[in-house]
DNA sequence: TAGTGGTCTAGACCACAGC
DNA sequence: CTGTGGTCTAGACCACTAT
């Protein structure tokens, strides 16, 4: 039960020993915990008690609570490996974008469904891509979804200059995608950069990717820089943090 | 104070009036929040209402509670870049171990504390360093402080052969770290691999960077790899989410 | 000592899910 | 309809900080 003078407040200990149950398999992923009522029962302490305990479990990923229904354990993710040689030309050469190609080595089914629209550059774009303040920019709203489930939010943005005419600025950007219509149109790629950070979802967010409010997410901008330091594009991504991890490597020197 | 009839719950309508006030700048970084018991005046509703409402904030990082104390405004995380080359060898002959490479370059005073403990491979910790599960392995376990405050905790593993009679199984490993000490002994390092993920930090990790328990860490396992795919070293590593912002770049093949 | 946040109680009513 | 989680109240006592 709970032991009222150890000092460990007593909604821990609740969530200690439930964590404790999860992980030894009294409960296994997709079962319904009991229910809160049952559980002021079985620890003798009051509903908002057991409330804080549980709540503790949300943040933890380890638990998710759906109203009316009850609290399920969570089946655990699994993690998928995304690796830096995803953009490479082989890959391109088989008639795969970034994503796809992911997918294809993950062993997921793939889907996306692609916006494109034209706004001019704030700031911050502006300031990444090297451009000014104003200048119009292709914009491509990607919602992926791997076997059927919203996994990743991705927004890329190109200088007008380098889209007008070519596929980039349709739907379907053809075979190879976005980069290879840009090394077509003479624009070769030189390097890529990635800056990952980690934040909270907002709600809507939230709701998109069918996730937990308490789950962080990867937060990933890609630049790829053309010859002399121009910036051909910037892509603004965002990923289920429990789901992915991202690998990189790189030669020591 | 409360729409009591708008269908948003109470303690979300005080979390935005009050985020909305810090934001504005009726509360400044570093001030104090009205108490919970003036909140309650303000606003017309019960303590745990607004504790709730404190929880979001928190949660949010806006804001950090003191015990005895008060709740106060956070000063806005400062992103601190980590970038790939902070493992170069030149950096390392500037008398600097990455993390300290790191304070150099972002203008911060760091210091770490540092101990040296000897265990046997566990079965994840064999995988990544190509060993067998029980072998001898020198850990040792860093915790960063920049400014006084605790921003990253590493533990790094080394297969004990690598390390005898080396600086590496002392606090102090002397210039240029580890890894410097490593290469002396003829173990030169050929690439690097960092596994980036992201995940809710433990009890115990929250209290000891001071954190809010929701906010997100991010994980990186970094690999260092000898020659023949052979493994040196595995480094687990954990960074507050809202301070950094990890940066590789890399050549478009 | 006074004021602060941390924890906890024993209820209450509401909204949602499923039979 | 019943049972679930979501929200809320009006108190209470404790632990910590500061004076």
């Amino acid at each position: 039960m709970v032991d009222r003078r150890s000092g460990v407040p007593a909604f821990r200990q609740i969530a200690a020993d439930l964590r404790q149950k999860i992980s030894a398999g009294s409960f296994a992923p997709g079962d319904q915990l009991p229910s809160e009522r049952e559980l002021t029962e079985t620890y003798q302490a009051s509903r908002p008690t057991v409330r804080d305990a549980i709540k503790v479990l949300r943040a933890e990923g380890l638990v998710t609570a759906e109203h009316g229904r009850g609290v399920f354990v969570r089946p655990p993710a699994k993690i998928q490996r995304l690796a830096r040689n995803r953009l490479s030309r082989a890959a391109r050469a088989q008639n795969r974008g970034a994503f796809l190609g992911d997918a294809h080595a993950g062993g997921f089914t793939a889907s996306t469904s692609v916006k494109v629209r034209f706004e001019e550059a704030d700031e911050r774009v502006a300031d990444l891509l090297g451009i000014e303040v104003g200048t119009e920019v292709t914009v491509r709203d990607r919602v992926m979804r791997a076997d059927g489930l919203v996994v990743m939010l991705a927004v890329s943005r190109l200088p007008r200059d380098l889209t007008r005419g070519t596929a980039i600025e349709e739907v379907n950007t053809g075979p190879g995608g976005a980069y290879a219509r840009l090394e077509e149109a003479g624009h070769t790629i030189e390097d890529f950069a990635e800056i990952v950070g980690t934040r909270a979802p907002t709600p809507e967010e939230a709701s998109l990717m069918q996730l937990p409010e308490s789950v962080s997410l990867l937060k990933i901008t890609r630049i790829a820089f053309g010859v002399n330091d121009t910036r051909l594009e910037i892509n603004d991504m965002l990923l289920d943090g429990e789901r992915f991890e991202l690998v990189y490597t790189w030669p020591a020197d």
